[in-house]
RNA sequence: GCCCGAGUGGCGUAACUGGCAAACGCGGUGGUCUCAAAAUCCAUUGCCUCACGGCGUGCGGGUUCGAAUCCCGCCUCGGGCACCA
């Protein structure tokens, strides 16, 4: 390379290397990121006192054995430079990263390489942990963390029975300790659903009424079964193909035994407290889709086999209802089922069989046949049979028809439907097909040519609701229901219970073990952790990923002298079933926030004192947290969810003083890379790939076609961190990631443009450091007025745009400013200090180790970690004369200079006298003067 | 289909609430230095035109003294949701 002939003291990678390490280990011996708390172990009172706080925080990678590409740190250097700088800003930041190690992807990987997870695991940390240190990272690492620790799964499990141990007051809107439910059962405060009275239950009915409040409860429920991994799975870890999240295998409808997570108590809380967040829109947007809250009504329809609960968000429509339909799987399906089809049915609402039972049968089948994606996306068409049996319309005592069809689903609300074709698209579709009546209860307009008009509109055919608007059609009916006993105002969500087990190896046990009755107990905080057991054969059985019957097999069903085990729970020793399931991915990472700030705690999860230093509210009303989370969109409705609930429960039962996790959330953009599809659209590796002079891109001579993706393994397209270290060095990596474009947008990488960012850094070295002999170029001479402004005005801007997360523009006025000086040191040869210090300064968020460097060189002996960040002196922001363009008609015409503080008056005359020439013809009609911006002539 | 977000030089992008479009970087061109090359430094670089000048922020309209920015209608790309009653 051509560096073998470089000035000694020029900066290039090697000296970059140099730097680089030798001040990462000063860091270390030094303890210079350590933040301290108010209490506890981690305490430091003294470096506390008189400084405002920062809690910064990255969502947490799993450690991936595949190594860093330089698409993965962009997100940690941000927040290292906004943590750096605020530090500079006399702040006392946290800031740290852990691993999140459960869950399958570190299992799979083990997998892959046959290692045991453990070992796979713990490997992968060290690895990642070095890549992340060689980039120079301000991380506290006292306080990193992985989730599969026991010091820390522990109070995952303490969490898990703190939830179990609850129960959700719908009057005080709160989580509750179960025992307070207890004691107002035995009290008689509050009453059984049955009307019987609390001591007249056996203590196995006790329980299971109790049980059936708990926020952490097992029930049959129709989940999602992965027999590709093995697993059931949470709806949120399900694409909307019907596919696993993770590892794009089938997924099948199925009921089964789970632990499920009230999550949908919260539904209400979760969307409501948005509002308090400074979340992006966007992901907020999300999150109240994916909870999906509708209003409406529950109305009942009379039928033979009794009344049919429907959830409607229109009750306003309940005159138009002229036939129901209920989902294949809806419990009353065979009660409604007539014997014999009633005389006149329509061949076609038969399906062509003899009997309304081997219709409904057949339908059945075949509905089960099709996998949720084909009910969802694929057959759209409408299709049903009638079950022989008319219900009701409770408004109108009209008999109408009752179907079973597969696009009403017995997920969602009721999964039955009362269908009203004039205002419904499906029903009018579904009507049409099976020529039902259609009876529009909204007037359309009049150019109306649709068919059901789901728009606002004057009531019509509908009794004493004809005239009224749709809303106060709604209120009207919703009060009739309610009077006459029909019905009633109801609200119904999207979001379903969070399925929490997975029966894999790798993952939190939970603290709960089934006595002879099999109802779940969980064990005291004495016991805990429950240990995950070594497992030699750790794999999940092979099962085929197409095959929706298979039964789940529990791996750690396989450790005998595991499953089993003798405990005093209080009735002295005795023999108990351990569960055998183990949490799911998302269980580690919906508090670890929270163990940064106490990590070595052995008696809480986290010392109160501490949690309220550093997440408690800032002001009345405030909800605490997280003062900066930066992290993917990626999880905007799984992790961003999951761990605002369990933070809302820690909440209410007093364990922490914040009531959201995270206050403000900052999505960073990906780092995009060019990818190239052969024509069988598979992925080429990228390295091979050739542009040809035509600009198209072929791969050993054949065609491929270029698209940008986000990089990674996948697309075969990643550029691993090593290779820029050694041609350029770490700081020129960290700034180019930044200067690249916005934080949040994402931006393809191009190794080329690199060297723009390393160009700066060298001829800012070479203005400070002469390149032959070592020597410093910084004298103590005054700068001169220009430089000084100018030097002011960078500051000011930096300062702003590194507050704002700008860092592109903010390497873009740090240059522009070098560039200067570069022509001032070429001039005088030398450089003055009171320039010198504040650009190294305002450089060392985005490049510490030069900045470090240059710092010590300048002749300080400390870390410019804590000094001061530099202040732009506001006098030095205006100048005396400014220039002001001058427009004709909107077009520039000439320049004048005038004083900063002239007035409008002054200001015209010098415009005009500098367009005259222009003007010979035209008459001026008006003259607009901007301050400080332009002055504009009207003619 | 519905709901978001985004379209600016050859490329990545900048322009605070409407006020000189293109800061900063890459790339290109010419020069400096050198036996030569690299590195460095200097100049130049939106498009059309010899020039005067004109045209330029996805397209078409509008508001305004003035629009990349605001409004209306389209187009393209990216993301989310998708028979949710």
């Amino acid at each position: 390379m051509a560096e073998q002939h470089a000035p000694e003291f020029r900066y290039t990678a090697a000296l970059a290397a140099e730097i680089e390490a030798r001040w990462q280990d000063r860091w270390d011996a030094e303890h210079t990121f350590e933040a301290p708390n108010p209490a506890g172990p981690l305490a430091d009172v003294e470096r506390l006192a008189g400084r405002p706080k920062l809690f910064l925080l990255d969502m947490f990678p799993y450690p991936s054995g595949a190594g860093l590409h330089v698409g993965h740190p962009l997100g940690y250097i941000g927040t290292d430079v906004f943590g750096r700088f605020r530090r500079m800003k006399g702040y006392n930041v946290l800031h740290s990263i852990g691993y999140d190690a459960f869950g399958l992807p570190a299992e799979q990987y083990a997998i892959e390489t046959g290692t045991h997870p453990r070992v796979r695991t713990e490997q992968n940390i060290a690895t990642m942990r070095g890549q992340l240190r060689r980039l120079g990272l301000a991380h506290d690492q006292r306080r990193s963390i992985s989730t599969a620790d026991e010091s820390y799964y522990k109070w995952t499990q303490w969490i898990f029975s703190q939830i179990f141990n609850s129960w959700y007051d719908s009057e005080q809107q709160r989580a509750r300790p179960i025992a307070e439910l207890i004691e107002a059962f035995r009290s008689g405060n509050c009453s059984l659903a049955d009307g019987r009275t609390w001591s007249a239950l056996s203590r196995v009915e006790q329980r299971e009424v109790v049980d059936a409040h708990r926020l952490a409860y097992i029930a049959e429920a129709p989940v999602n079964w992965c027999p590709g991994l093995g697993t059931v799975l949470a709806n949120e870890e399900v694409t909307s193909e019907g596919r696993s999240d993770r590892g794009n295998y089938p997924v099948f409808r199925r009921s089964m035994r789970q632990w499920m997570l009230r999550i949908t108590a919260y539904a209400d809380r979760l969307i409501d407290d948005l509002d308090t967040l400074d979340w992006p829109d966007s992901i907020k947007m999300m999150q109240r889709n994916w909870i999906g809250r509708s209003e409406g009504a529950q109305i009942e329809f009379p039928s033979p086999a009794g009344p049919i609960a429907v959830f409607t968000t229109r009750p306003d429509t309940l005159f138009g209802a002229t036939f129901m339909v209920l989902a294949p799987e809806h419990p009353l399906v065979d009660a409604l089922t007539a014997d014999e089809w009633p005389d006149d049915t329509f061949p076609l609402r038969t399906g062509g069989h003899a009997t309304p039972a081997a219709a409904v049968s057949a339908y059945r089948t075949q509905a089960n046949a099709k996998t949720e994606i084909a009910r969802q996306v694929d057959d759209r068409d409408k299709t049903g049979v009638f079950v022989g049996t008319f219900a009701s319309n409770p408004a109108t005592a009209t008999p109408i028809p009752v179907f079973v069809a597969d696009y009403v689903l017995m997920g969602y609300g009721t999964g039955a439907i009362m269908a009203v074709p004039g205002q419904d698209e499906r029903d009018w579709e579904f009507a049409e097909r099976y020529d039902l009546p259609i009876v529009r209860t909204v007037q359309p307009p009049d150019d109306w040519d649709g068919k059901a008009f789901i728009g606002e509109g004057t009531a019509i055919n509908s009794g004493f609701l004809d005239g009224l608007g749709v809303d106060d059609a709604k209120d009207r009916i919703i009060e009739w229901l309610e009077t006459n006993g029909h019905g009633h105002g109801a609200i119904r969500y999207r979001l379903r219970d969070w399925l929490f087990s997975r029966q894999r190896y790798w993952g939190e046990p939970f603290p709960i073990v089934y006595d002879e009755t099999g109802m779940p107990i969980a064990l005291p905080d004495s016991m805990l952790p429950v240990t995950l057991p070594d497992l030699d054969d750790f794999r999940p059985r092979t099962l085929d990923p197409n095959d929706g019957d298979s039964e789940p097999e529990l791996p750690l069903g396989r450790v005998d002298w595991w499953t089993s085990v003798e405990l005093d729970l209080g009735e002295g020793p005795k023999r108990y079933q351990r569960e055998l399931n183990v949490m799911p991915q998302w269980a580690g990472s919906c508090w670890y926030e929270l163990r940064y700030l106490d990590p070595t705690n052995e008696n809480r999860f986290v010392d109160p004192a501490v949690e309220r230093y550093w997440m408690g509210p800032q002001r009345p009303g405030d909800s605490g947290g997280v003062d900066l989370y930066v992290g993917g969109v990626e999880h905007a409705v799984l992790h961003l969810l999951y761990s605002r609930f369990w933070h809302k429960v820690l909440f209410d039962l007093g364990h922490v003083s914040s009531s959201e996790p995270y206050h403000r959330l900052f999505n960073q953009g990906y780092i995009l890379e060019a990818a190239f599809k052969d024509e069988r659209e598979v992925y080429v590796d990228a390295a091979s790939v050739r542009q040809e002079p035509d600009g198209t891109f072929t791969a050993y001579g054949l065609p491929v076609t270029r698209e940008f993706g986000k990089m990674g393994k996948s697309l075969k397209n990643a550029v691993a961190p090593d290779e820029i270290y050694a041609e350029y060095g770490a700081d020129t990596l960290r700034l180019y990631e930044m200067a690249m474009g916005p934080f949040d947008v994402s931006r393809p990488w191009s190794t080329r443009d690199i060297v723009g960012m390393y160009r700066f850094l060298q001829r800012l070295w070479r203005n400070l450091v002469d390149e032959e002999t070592g020597a410093l170029r910084v004298v103590d001479t005054p700068t001169d007025p220009e430089t000084h402004r100018h030097l002011h005005r960078t500051i000011a801007g930096v300062t702003a745009d590194y507050e704002a997360l700008h860092f592109n523009t903010a390497i873009a006025k740090i240059i522009e400013l070098n560039n200067h000086l570069t022509k001032l040191a070429a001039a005088d040869g030398v450089l003055p200090r009171e320039v010198a210090e504040p650009l190294v300064l305002m450089l060392a968020p985005l490049t510490p180790h030069v900045a470090e460097e240059l710092w010590a060189r300048l002749g300080h002996p400390s870390t410019l970690t804590y000094e001061r960040f530099p202040e732009a002196d506001p006098a030095l922001l205006v100048d005396a004369e400014i220039e002001l363009p001058v427009q004709l008609s909107g077009k520039v015409r000439a320049h004048i200079r005038v004083a900063a503080d002239a007035d409008d008056a002054t200001i015209e005359k010098a415009a005009l006298a500098a367009v005259a020439s222009h003007l010979t013809t035209a008459t001026v009609k008006r003259v607009i003067v901007v301050p400080n911006r332009l002055v504009n002539v009207v003619v």
